[in-house]
DNA sequence: CAGCTGGTTGGACCG
DNA sequence: ACGGTCCAACCAGCT
């Protein structure tokens, strides 16, 4: 009984799985379970009230659960850097201890913590946890480099085996040794925000469809895991974007703030499929966690990779600078109901369905709009509860086809695609209700109903709702031809403009293409022999 | 090595 | 209603 132990929360808000608090419980005298708010986030990010909301109860639930084991949460206000110093000699620290996390400032901060807790004598001891399987392991099997497509990262996990088990959540009896020091001065100090504490606005709060905490995590994730039939068959292209109540588990935002270990998914996810014929990866919901491990690993392998530039996997294009399309997609304005009803969901309840993010994603960029998935991608960190650094990066350099998706003339439809699950346009009156009275033949094209009809549904388009803001199949066929230069220009092939490929001449051209490829190759080597 | 295969989830059109 | 074919032809990884 000879430490006394910070253990840091960040994410991993939870008591399952939770590798590093049970090593900050071993032979300790004194437990301090903190989370600190720190000021860094909301300067560098924008954060939906929604969020907010999301991160108060999961903080919330959190203290009940370490009351339930004689321990609580202590949240500090400050930089962690400010704040440990006082937090070591006050509460006479000799362990620290956290949750590996990957993400570029979270390393960059940690590193600074642990060389801090050096100078002070304390002990860190970070664990593995918020990945299924050590990130920094699986670039190591990949020769130093992360994965670029699914199948060679399950060739690299696939010698690893299975992920780890989860580590059981500690209990009462886990607390007989030690205690977490408990004065009434610490009360308001050390006290759970409130949203208004965070400078958030209660009345722009959403309906609240997904309560924040590890409780509700573990109680959705049961739920789910009792439906065996539909686990062993679910695949994820089967389910629609636009169901009036989600088609997926929305377990992403526990997943995101660590509410829920996706080891313990993984695990019971196993458990379902044992003696069962069951769906596989990547389409499976283990493949869904792998997906995840996708990510999490380009995340750390790719430089830069939340941005264009000087990221050596993303594809260089000219994305266009349209503030006026950028508002009004983000703001739902688009003209496209099908669009304005997905940016209208992801607004409000701040979840929305993985298509329902490529058909907004690929409208943004190279599908309509021509504007930088950066700029998509800033959007979805405000709004979406399940926003989480690699991922979010990841797929919309996957949608707009920047990166590690290429087949860039496969574009969505914003008129076709919802049609496929939703012929009536349910999805669109929901979150669209002016639209309502407008009939299926023109709920997804609603500027092309007679003036008549629009008077009656009590919507005049380009009044009550706007005309759409780019013509799709023009700005299509036009994008598709920008995205043919942009990966010419990126294999060191001549710009091929839009002239050269009209009719017959196109297959010349790609000959073309092909000969002055080998040659800027042939220079390419010569340049390397001369070095 | 040059050629091949496969790639989480496209769209339009045809029968 | 739905499966097949074509569209136009990308890349990463493998052999």
């Amino acid at each position: 009984m000879n430490h006394n132990s910070i253990h840091w929360f960040r994410k991993g808000l939870r008591l399952h799985d939770n590798p590093a608090l049970l090593a900050a419980m071993k032979d300790c005298a004194e437990l301090y379970p903190i989370f600190i708010l720190d000021p860094w986030f909301p300067k560098n990010m924008q954060v939906s009230v929604n969020r907010w909301r999301f991160l108060v109860e999961a903080l919330k639930d959190l203290d009940e659960n370490l009351k339930k084991i004689n321990s609580r949460l202590f949240v500090v206000r400050g930089k962690p850097a400010e704040v440990f110093p006082v937090l070591f000699k006050k509460w006479k620290v000799t362990r620290l201890t956290f949750e590996v996390d990957t993400e570029p400032y979270s390393k960059q901060r940690d590193a600074e913590v642990e060389k801090m807790a050096a100078e002070h004598s304390v002990q860190v001891i970070q664990k593995v946890s918020n990945t299924l399987y050590d990130i920094d392991r699986i670039i190591a099997e990949n020769n130093g480099k992360a994965p670029l497509t699914y199948v060679r990262l399950q060739t690299v996990l696939a010698p690893l085996g299975s992920p780890k088990r989860p580590a059981q959540a500690p209990t009462k009896n886990d607390m007989k040794e030690c205690s977490t020091p408990w004065k009434s001065s610490y009360d308001g100090k050390y006290s759970i925000p409130t949203l208004e504490e965070l400078g958030q606005d209660p009345e722009k709060l959403g309906p609240h469809l997904y309560p924040g905490g590890e409780t509700e995590a573990l109680s959705r994730l049961e739920i789910y895991m009792k439906r065996t039939a539909w686990v062993c068959n679910f695949q994820k292209p089967e389910t629609e974007p636009n169901s009036l109540t989600p088609s997926t588990t929305v377990l992403s935002p526990y997943m995101k703030f660590g509410c829920l270990s996706a080891r313990t998914f993984w695990w019971k996810l196993a458990d379902v499929y044992h003696g069962r014929k069951h769906s596989h990866p990547p389409v499976s919901l283990h493949g869904q966690l792998l997906w995840r491990e996708f990510f999490y690993t380009a995340g750390v392998g790719v430089p830069n990779f939340n941005k264009m530039e000087g990221n050596p996997v993303c594809v260089q294009v000219d994305w266009d600078n349209n503030k006026e399309h950028l508002k009004a997609w983000s703001e739902g304005r688009t003209g496209y109901p099908f669009i304005d009803a997905i940016m209208t969901q992801l607004r409000t309840e701040g979840w929305i369905h993985h298509l329902a993010r490529h058909a907004v994603a690929c409208f943004l960029t190279r599908g309509d709009l021509w504007i930088s998935w950066e700029e998509g991608q800033k959007v979805f960190e405000e709004l979406l509860l399940d926003a989480d650094w690699s991922l979010n990066a990841g797929n919309w350099q996957w949608l707009s086809a920047s990166a590690f998706f290429h087949q860039f003339f496969r574009v969505y439809s914003p008129v076709a695609f919802g049609k496929k699950t939703d012929k009536n346009g349910e999805y669109i009156k929901k979150y669209l209700p002016f639209l309502k009275k407008f009939p299926a033949e023109y709920i997804y094209e609603p500027w092309k109903a007679p003036r008549s009809l629009q008077e009656r549904a009590g919507c005049i388009i380009g009044k009550d709702y706007p005309k759409p803001i780019v013509e799709h199949e023009v700005v299509r066929k036009k994008n598709i031809q920008r995205m043919k230069a942009a990966y010419a220009r990126r294999s060191g092939s001549v710009d091929v403009g839009d002239k050269d490929l009209e009719g017959s001449k196109k297959k010349g051209v790609k000959r073309n293409a092909a000969k002055e490829q080998s040659v800027a190759d042939l220079l390419k080597k010569a340049k390397f022999k001369k070095d």
